[in-house]
DNA sequence: TTTTAGCAGTCTGTAAAAAAGAGTGCTAAA
DNA sequence: TTTAGCACTCTTTTTTACAGACTGCTAAAA
C-alpha cells in the first residue's frame, strides 16, 4: 500500500512524463509539487515506488519512468475518470452529421475525425446485426454471358459479384430461382438463410424451382457471406509512426506495424474480451509484440441491444489516459446513437 | 557531343551507380571497365562529363554521381531498350489469372504484384471506356422510409447509395421512373446519358413521367457521375519508404509521401502528357516536389482502343531503367488484353 | 597533342578521448 | 524522519585524431 505523498508523487512522474516524454528526477519534481520535503526525501520516496515497479530509471543515473505496472497502478487507483454528459454526446453527433452514401462511409469519417483529434491511430469495426435482414437479391445480364449478382442487406450494404452464365443454365431459369429468393428470402435474416444453406434445407426448396442449383446456391452462398464480413475502419494509420516511444531505428518495424494495421484479419485479433465501458491495456496486456510500446483503449457500440462494434485508439503508452479514455467513451454513445439511422 | 570513350565511362558510372549506390571513383572505373587508359585519362574525362552536368560529386574528393540531367542522357542515347515478346505477355497473362469479383479487384492485385516484383510503389488507374453502358438502375425500399439506388454498369461495377424518400414522392412514382429509366436508358452509355442531364433533354423526357423529378434527378446524376470516377489502385505503398535516395531525417516528410499517395486527386495529378510506350521522368521532370528524389515510368493501357488507364511505378532515380520499362511494357500490354474480359 | 605517374590537398567517416550535464545513493548531521 | 552535501555513474556532446578515398595539378613521356 503507497502512501498519499508516494500516490501524489507517482502522480506527478505520470503527469510529467506524459507531458515532456523525458525521464523526470528528484528535483524537478520538487518544483514541480511544490511541496515542503527537499530532493533528497523525494529520492527516498523514489526508491520505494522503483522497488514495487511502479517506475523504473533507464540507466544508474537517470530520472524515474513509469512502468506499464505503474501506468496500470495509476489507472486503477488514481486517475478521476469523468462520465460522459448528454450534452457532450450531442455536440458529437452533430459534428459527424454529413450526407454518406453508406454506414461504412460514416465510420470511416469517424475513424478519421478521431484520429485527427487525438493523433493517435483509430479502428472502427462495424457491429454485426444478428437481425441484419436481405432486403433483394438480383441478377443483372451484362454484356456476353456475364452476369453479376447483387445483395442488398437491411442495412444498406450492396455486395456484388460478377460471374459467368455457368453451362446448362438459362438467365430464364436463373430469374426464376431468383423471383423465388425474393419472394421467400427477403425479409429474413442473412444469418438464418446462411443456416438454412448449410442444413440443406434451402438447396430442398431449391430443387424444386430447378434441377440442378449447385451453381447457383455457390454463387449465392458466396455473396451472402461477403455481406456479414466483418469490415475494419482505420483512421490515421499513419499516426503510429510518430507516436512510438522510441524512434524507429530501421524501416522494417515501421512496415510490419503498417502492415499490422492494414491486414483487417490481425486488426480483429486485437480486439479485447473484457466488457468495461472503456478497456484501457498497456503494452503487452495488448498481446501483440508488435504493440508493446503502445497502449490501446477500446469501447464497444452497437446496434440496439447488440453493441458488438469496437471503438478503438492505438497510441503511445505516454498519452493523456484520461481525456482519450472520456473522449472514446462520448464518441462510442454517439455511434450507437448513430447507427440506428442505418437499421 | 560525347565522345565514344565519354559515353562509355558515363554508361559505366550510372550502371556502377546503380548497382552499388556509391559514389564511383577514376580507379574503380579503371578496373571494371577493362580499359587501356590510366585512371588520370579517366579523371581528365570525367572532368569534362561533370562540365557538361552529366555527372556531379557530392563533395571535393568523393568519386562521381550521375546527375538527373545524366540519367535523362543515358535514357535517351546510351539505353538500349528491348521490344516485349508476345510470348512474355502471354507468360504474364498467365500469371494475372485468378477469379476475381470486379475489374477493380484484379488491379489491385496486379499493382501488388507489380510492387512486389520490383520493390517499387506501382499504381494503376482504371481505363475510362466512353462506351461504357448503363445494364441496370434499381431502387430497392430498405426499413423505414430508406431506400437505395444501384447502378450497375456493363463492366459489372456497381455504384450504390442509400436515400430518404424525398418528401412529396411515393415509393410507386419511383418504381414508374425506374421502370422508365431501365427501358429508355438501359444499353446506351453513361456519358451519353449524362450529356442528356445536362443538356435538359433528360428532365423534359421524365416530367412526362412524374410531376417533380427534380430530387430524383439529382440522386440518379450523383450515382451516375460516381460511377464513372476514376479509381487509383496502388501497390507497395510502403515500398517508397524503402526506396527513397536518402534517409529520412524526420518522419514528417515521410508521412507526406504516403499521404500523397493516399489522395487520389493528388495521384492523378502525376500522370504525364506525353504518349510514349513508356514514359520515363526524372526527379523534378515529375513535377511534384515530394518526388524530386524518384523517378516515374509509366505506360497507358486500355479498353479497345481507348487506352486512357494507366500503369505506373515510382521509385528512386536510382533504378534499373531498361529492365523496369521492359516490364511496365509488358504489363501493360497484358493489362490491355486483360481488360477485354471485363468488358 | 594526348596520356601518364606522382603527389599534395580536400573531404568523409569513424574511433578515441575529453568535457559537460543530470541524477542517484549514501553518509552524517539536524 | 528529514536534510545537506558529495562522490560516483552514466549519457550526451564536443573535440581531436587519423585512415581512406578521390580529385586536380604538374611535369614528364608517348
Amino acid at each position: 500500500m503507497l502512501t498519499e505523498r508516494q500516490k501524489l508523487i507517482l502522480g506527478a512522474i505520470i503527469y510529467q512524463y506524459t507531458q515532456t516524454a523525458k525521464a523526470v528526477g528528484s528535483k524537478r519534481l520538487q518544483e514541480e509539487l511544490n511541496i515542503k520535503v527537499s530532493s533528497a526525501t523525494i529520492r527516498n520516496e523514489m526508491a520505494v515506488l522503483e522497488d514495487a515497479d511502479l517506475i523504473r530509471k533507464l540507466h544508474t543515473s537517470a530520472g524515474r519512468v513509469p512502468s506499464p505496472y505503474g501506468y496500470r497502478y495509476y489507472l486503477d487507483h488514481l486517475m478521476v475518470s469523468r462520465t460522459v454528459t448528454e450534452d457532450e454526446v450531442n455536440k458529437l453527433l452533430n459534428s459527424i452529421q454529413g450526407n454518406f452514401h453508406e454506414v461504412d462511409d460514416m465510420l470511416s469519417e469517424t475513424a478519421r475525425r478521431l484520429a485527427d483529434l487525438t493523433g493517435m491511430t483509430a479502428l472502427i469495426i462495424k457491429p454485426v446485426d444478428p437481425d441484419l435482414k436481405i432486403s433483394s437479391f438480383q441478377l443483372i445480364p451484362l454484356e456476353g454471358s456475364q452476369l453479376i449478382a447483387i445483395l442488398v442487406t437491411s442495412d444498406g450494404k450492396v455486395t456484388s459479384q460478377t460471374f459467368k452464365l455457368p453451362k446448362g443454365l438459362t438467365v430464364a431459369s436463373l430469374e426464376g430461382m431468383v423471383t423465388y429468393i425474393n419472394l421467400q428470402m427477403v425479409g429474413r435474416s442473412v444469418s438464418e438463410v446462411l443456416d438454412m444453406m448449410d442444413s440443406g434445407k434451402l438447396p430442398v426448396q431449391l430443387a424444386r424451382v430447378i434441377q440442378s442449383p449447385a451453381a447457383f446456391l455457390q454463387l449465392f452462398g458466396e455473396v451472402l457471406y461477403r455481406s456479414v464480413q466483418q469490415k475494419v475502419h482505420l483512421g490515421g494509420r499513419l499516426n503510429i509512426l510518430e507516436s512510438g516511444e522510441q524512434e524507429f531505428k530501421d524501416t522494417t518495424q515501421m512496415r510490419r506495424l503498417l502492415e499490422l494495421f492494414d491486414s483487417p484479419q490481425k486488426v480483429l485479433q486485437l480486439i479485447p474480451h473484457e466488457s468495461k465501458p472503456v478497456a484501457i491495456r498497456i503494452g503487452a496486456e495488448i498481446g501483440e509484440p508488435l504493440l508493446d510500446s503502445y497502449s490501446m483503449l477500446s469501447t464497444r457500440f452497437g446496434i440496439r441491444g447488440h453493441a458488438n462494434g469496437i471503438l478503438a485508439l492505438v497510441g503511445p503508452i505516454r498519452m493523456p489516459y484520461s481525456r482519450y479514455a472520456l473522449l472514446l467513451n462520448a464518441f462510442g454513445q454517439a455511434l450507437t446513437q448513430k447507427m440506428t439511422e442505418y437499421v
